[in-house]
DNA sequence: AATCATAATATGCCTAGACATATTCAGAAA
DNA sequence: TTTCTGAATATGTCTAGGCATATTATGATT
């Protein structure tokens, strides 16, 4: 092993490596404005030059402004800043049970009703499964410090999670109990509100026609369908939170 | 240039590259279970010669999956399977005229309220500016197909944003005005629901008590803060779709 | 048994060079 | 003028090797 006869300058003396001093450096520039949509960088071998550095290095931080989605690369068309984006954000759908204790809040799930069945063409439909598929039909009550927090109505598949018909649920949450047994692929949320309707109402402990917060989420393994839930929230009781940074992931 | 005498395969005569091919052999053993969390993968070196790669080949497809947390990797420690992630997923916020449009229904911007003031304690709490800063208030419907759609309150801090006190936004929708105006550098969302109280239920011509998905939004560019703004969507008018896949971004 | 210094190890980052491929551009042919 | 063809170019991917650094394991010393 001899030493690398090609190195400058020494590699790591500094904390933070230099493709993100690049690309902080790249990353600055557009979101300042010095170099407007529609701008094309510098080609990788002129950066390569100009900083002084290889050329993967360079491809390195403009691959990360390609994720974030600040650029377009496109081979012999070059590197081009993009449009601002659209307004996207990452959104954290957290378990009720982790989020309520670590607000130091008790928490407890109670079961309202379990039913083994056969999908009937409603399940089908909200389940995505062919009409017959055996599936779990939960209802429970989500408590936090002793007050109704969250209503969960959900299928699950038997197909997909057997294990699922031998367990009660009486006081874990499904959502809890199927998270950390079956890991999920894909997920679909829908977020939207309603009036809560007497039935709701009564298990809530709210009055008739309170607006409420839903979340609907599909979750699939590999095209499987393993569950579909339906969580409502009074409107008092929750908010989503979603942040977004340009930058350092 | 001479070949290069360490090529042993053909490099891109297939469509997909070495290291995705990879990264989607370790992602499958993780997802289905077969590495269950906590499990250490091989090092680097050891599926370098499984592989019949080089080692960074094999540290690109190893560092997709750590940016898609499936695993956690510490130098020495090695590259180990994550517990399955919370719930995490990526909500599009998207652009109410453009979302019309595209379903192929007539959009339009109606302008309600238009005030330029010093902000008041209730404007500096919401906006995040000190009191006296000034400020451009408006209240606008968004129109689909004729009829009301949304109902937006937006506050705009001119300090940030100096030209907007020119524009009367009569008839054009001022998020899309400060889109392509102002690039924003960090966004935060809320997402909660209320029942319409009669000014809303007026300007949405909707029932009084109607449940209604809010949507609050602010953002920043670099530290300061340019707008924030409230929607209000009709429950039976908006639905908010957030996907996720583990995978292939 | 507990503490500490040292060696081993796995990742993190980097280089210089090479081949592959998509896309654009210029010039030739129709 | 239009269409086609080949050259140029920028990115995409890969290799083989190296140094740097964090962390763990080991062994020596108290």
């Amino acid at each position: 092993m001899t030493r690398n006869p090609h190195r400058r300058t020494a590699i790591g003396s500094s904390a933070i490596p230099r493709y993100r001093e690049i690309y902080e450096s790249l990353r600055q520039k557009i979101v300042l404005g010095q170099w407007p949509p529609g701008h094309r960088l510098p080609s990788e071998h002129e950066l390569a030059r100009s900083f002084g550095c290889a050329r993967m290095t360079i491809g390195k931080a403009l691959g990360a402004l390609a994720d974030q989605r600040l650029v377009t690369r496109r081979r012999r068309a070059g590197t081009v800043v993009n449009a601002p984006r659209p307004q996207e954000s990452v959104l954290e759908i957290h378990d009720i049970e982790a989020e309520l204790l670590a607000a130091g809040v008790s928490y407890a799930y109670q079961s309202l009703e379990r039913r083994v069945r056969r999908a009937n063409t409603a399940d089908a439909a909200t389940l995505g499964v062919p009409p017959g598929t055996p599936v779990l039909a939960l209802t429970g009550l989500h408590r936090a410090g002793g007050r109704p927090h969250a209503l969960e109505e959900r299928l699950i598949n038997l197909q997909a999670v057997p294990e699922a018909r031998a367990e009660r649920f009486a006081d874990i949450s499904p959502g809890r109990w199927l998270l950390r047994r079956i890991p999920w692929t894909e997920a679909e949320h829908q977020i939207g509100a309603l009036n809560a309707d007497a039935a709701i109402a009564r298990r809530l402990a709210i009055r008739r026609n309170t607006a409420c917060l839903t979340i609907e989420r599909n979750t699939w393994r590999d095209q499987q369908r393993i569950t579909h839930v339906r969580v409502i929230y009074p409107c008092d009781q929750h908010r989503l939170v979603a942040r977004f940074r340009y930058g350092p992931a």
